[in-house]
RNA sequence: CGGGGCGUAGCGCAGCCCGGUAGCGCGCCUGCUUUGGGAGCAGGAUGUCGGAGGUUCAAAUCCUCUCGCCCCGACCA
C-alpha cells in the first residue's frame, strides 16, 4: 500500500496522556486514537496488526479442532441471573436497558451465552466434544482503564468454550488449548511463559495464564530456575516450613512499646529481626465478620489465599474504627492473645516459631515470648502468605525467582459450574442425563499487540516481530529523481506480486522524515532507494532490528526478502 | 472510591501566583529555494482558554459547582 493513501498520522512528540511504551508508540505510530478512557479507534496500521494476530489465532484454533462462531455482544440479564453473575460480577458489568426497560449487558465474557446455545442444541454425547470460539469485542467497566490497549473498557478478545462428556475428556480439551496457545504465542514471535493461575471471577478448578515476559508487566510471576513450575504470585503456593524452632518456651511478658505501630517500629524498638514477630491482620469479610490472620513479621498476606480459606467473596483490611472496637487499640497493636469471638487463622510459618512478639490489644503495648497453644489458639495453620523470590519451590525444584509479565492468554478448566447453573445437559452412552464439563480459553488480541511492543522496541520506535508486523517491508524512495521513482515502482509491484506486505512511502517528504517514520512504525525491513545507490546499481536493505544496512541489486530484492521472511513464517 | 495532577490552536506547552481582552515550538496552507536521518526564507490561516454560575468597570487568570483526562492506591482478566 502507499502511504499517501493510508491514514497514518504519526506524531513527532510524545502524547502527554501516555506513560507506558506500547501506548506511547501506538499513538505516535498512528496505530490507534483514543475516543474515551479505555476506548480506542484502530487506524489502518493498528488494525493490520490486530488482523495478523487474529489470523494466527484462527489458524491454530481451527487446527486444534475448535470451530468459529460469533456470539452477540448484547446479552439479556436473564442468562446472567441464572448463573448468579448478574449480581456477582458487580460494577464491572456494563448494563443497559432496551425501550421496554428490559435489562441487558454488554458481554465481558460469554459463558452464559454459549452455555445457553449448548443446552438448546446439543442432546447427545455423540455431539461431543464441542469447542466453539469467537473473536469478539468485549466490554468491561474497568475501575481504572490504563496503558492504551493493555487494559481497555472495550477490547478485542478471542474466547473459546469447550464441552466434554466428563472431567477426563475436558482435561484433554484443556490440554489441546494449552498446546494451541503455546503455538500461537510462539508463532507471534513473543517470549512468554505459561504459569499456574487463580480462577478469579470466571471460576473453575484449574487455570493457566500465558504471560509475555516484560519488565513493564503488571503481573508478577514466580518460576523455578531449573524446573518447570511457574505460577502467578497470586497463586504460588508456599511449602510448609521444614524445621520448627526448638527453643525452650519462655514466660510471656507484656512490655511497653510507645508509638511502635508498624513491624519496623517494633523491631527497631526491641532490637529484634522481623522474623521474631507475628503480625495480626484484621480482615473484614463481605458478610461483615471480622477475622484475624497471623503472619510472620517479614511476610506479606496473599489475600486470594485468605479469601479462599474463608470462602469469602470479598474481603478488605478492617478500617481503623473496626480495629479499635475489635482489638481495643488503634491500628498496630492487635494480637491473638485474648482476642475473643473472632476466628483466628495463622500462616503455616507461624507454626515453626517460638517466643515471638505480638500486639497486646492495648495501646502502646506488645507481648514478648508469646507461644501458640499456650497463650492463644488458632483454628488452623495454613498457607496464607504471598510467595516471593528466594522461597523454595512448592514442587521441590529449587528456589523461586521473580519476573514481570503481561497476561495475554488465560485457560480455565471450568468443570460443571455453568452447565449445572444453566442445566446444560446431554444424554450419555447409558442414556443418563449428564452435565457437560466445560473449559474456557481467552486471548487478549489488542493486549497481545501491546505486549509485543513492550517486548520489542528501542528509542526510535517499534521493532515488529515479522509475524505481527503491519508491513514486512517499508519502501523508501529518498529523492524524486526519475531513476529512483522508476526503481521504486518496479520494486513495489514485484514485492506485492510476491505476496510481501509492502508499504511504499510515496509522500513528498525529505529523507529524514521518511527514515524516522519508518523506524517509528517498525517494519522489520526497509528498502531505501536513492540516487547514490543507483549509480552503483544498488538499493539499500536496512534491518530495523540491528540498524545494519547492505547494498543489493534491485533485481535481488524480492528473492532476498522472501528468503528472510520464510524461516519465521 | 481515596490521594495527586492536568484541561489554553491539530500536537507538545507557556501565560494563571500578581485580573487589563492570548502566545511559543512543531504541524497546516501559498510561493521560491532545498532534498540519504525530522530543511531554509517570505507570507498566511487556526482558539466557545473543558463547561456552567459568580465576583469585578474588566476573568484564561480570583471564587463556587460541574464534566473530562492522566498518575498512584484500593480492585481487576
Amino acid at each position: 500500500m502507499r502511504t499517501s493513501q493510508l491514514l497514518i498520522p504519526t506524531l513527532r512528540e510524545d502524547p502527554g496522556e501516555a506513560e507506558v511504551v506500547s501506548h506511547r508508540l501506538m499513538l505516535r505510530a498512528g496505530m490507534i486514537r483514543k475516543v474515551a478512557a479505555g476506548i480506542y479507534t484502530y487506524l489502518p496500521l493498528g488494525l493490520r496488526v490486530i488482523r495478523k494476530i487474529e489470523h494466527i489465532i484462527r489458524e491454530e484454533m481451527n487446527r486444534a479442532g475448535a470451530q468459529e462462531v460469533l456470539l452477540p455482544i448484547l446479552a439479556p440479564a436473564e442468562l446472567w441471573k441464572e448463573t448468579g453473575r448478574w449480581e456477582y460480577y458487580g460494577k464491572e458489568l456494563f448494563r443497559c436497558h432496551d425501550r421496554h426497560e428490559r435489562a441487558f449487558c454488554l458481554g465481558p465474557t460469554h459463558e452464559e451465552v454459549i452455555t445457553d446455545l449448548f443446552r438448546r442444541e446439543v442432546r447427545s454425547y455423540r455431539q461431543l466434544p464441542l469447542n466453539c470460539y469467537q473473536i469478539q469485542t468485549k466490554f468491561r467497566d474497568e475501575i481504572r482503564p490504563r496503558f492504551g490497549l493493555m487494559r481497555g473498557r472495550e477490547f478485542i478478545m478471542k474466547d473459546a468454550y469447550s464441552f466434554d462428556v466428563d472431567e477426563e475428556h475436558a482435561k484433554r480439551s484443556y490440554q489441546k488449548m494449552y498446546e494451541a496457545y503455546h503455538t500461537i504465542f510462539t508463532r507471534c514471535g513473543l517470549r512468554f511463559r505459561a504459569v499456574e493461575a487463580d480462577t478469579g471471577l470466571i471460576g473453575g478448578t484449574m487455570s493457566h495464564e500465558f504471560m509475555v515476559l516484560a519488565d513493564t508487566g503488571e503481573e508478577t510471576i514466580l518460576y523455578e530456575e531449573t524446573g518447570p513450575y511457574a505460577a502467578n504470585v497470586e497463586q504460588a503456593a508456599v511449602p510448609p516450613p521444614h524445621a520448627c524452632s526448638d527453643e525452650p518456651l519462655q514466660p510471656i511478658e507484656k512490655i511497653s512499646t510507645p508509638q511502635a505501630k508498624t513491624v519496623e517500629d517494633v523491631c527497631a524498638y526491641l532490637k529484634i529481626p522481623p522474623t521474631r514477630l507475628v503480625k495480626t491482620l484484621l480482615y473484614q469479610l463481605k458478610t461483615g465478620d471480622v477475622v484475624a490472620v497471623l503472619l510472620r513479621g517479614d511476610h506479606e498476606a496473599n489475600e486470594i489465599k485468605i479469601k479462599r480459606y474463608f470462602g469469602a467473596a470479598d474481603l478488605a483490611l478492617a478500617d481503623p474504627k473496626t480495629v479499635q472496637s475489635v482489638s481495643n487499640a488503634p491500628v498496630g497493636f492487635a494480637g491473638p492473645v485474648g482476642l475473643r469471638n473472632i476466628r483466628i487463622v495463622a500462616d503455616q510459618a507461624v507454626y515453626a516459631m517460638r517466643n515471638f512478639v505480638v500486639g497486646a490489644n492495648e495501646t502502646d503495648a506488645h507481648f514478648i515470648n508469646t507461644n501458640w497453644d499456650r497463650d492463644f489458639t488458632v483454628e488452623a495453620f495454613v498457607d496464607l502468605r504471598r510467595a516471593k523470590s528466594g522461597d523454595p519451590s512448592p514442587r521441590g525444584g529449587g528456589r523461586l525467582r521473580e519476573a514481570k509479565g503481561i497476561e495475554v492468554g488465560h485457560v480455565f478448566l471450568l468443570g460443571t459450574k455453568y452447565s449445572q447453573a444453566m442445566k446444560a445437559t446431554f444424554l450419555d452412552q447409558a442414556g443418563q442425563e449428564s452435565f457437560a464439563v466445560m473449559g474456557c480459553y481467552g486471548i487478549g488480541v489488542g493486549r497481545t499487540a501491546a505486549a509485543a511492543i513492550e517486548q520489542n522496541h528501542d528509542g526510535k520506535g517499534i521493532i515488529w516481530p515479522v509475524p505481527l508486523a503491519p508491513f514486512h517491508v517499508h519502501l523508501l524512495p529518498v529523492s524524486r529523481a526519475e531513476a529512483v521513482e522508476r526503481t521504486t515502482r518496479k520494486l513495489y509491484h514485484a514485492l506485492q506480486d510476491a505476496g510481501v506486505d509492502v508499504l511504499w512511502d510515496d509522500r513528498d517528504e525529505r529523507a529524514g522524515v521518511k527514515f524516522n517514520d519508518a523506524d517509528l512504525i517498525g517494519a522489520p525491513f526497509q528498502i531505501i532507494v536513492g540516487d547514490k545507490g543507483l549509480v552503483k546499481g544498488t538499493v539499500d536493505l536496512k534491518y530495523r532490528q540491528t540498524g545494519q544496512t547492505r547494498g543489493l541489486a534491485p533485481n535481488d530484492v524480492v528473492s532476498s526478502i522472501l528468503h528472510q521472511l520464510s524461516p519465521s513464517q
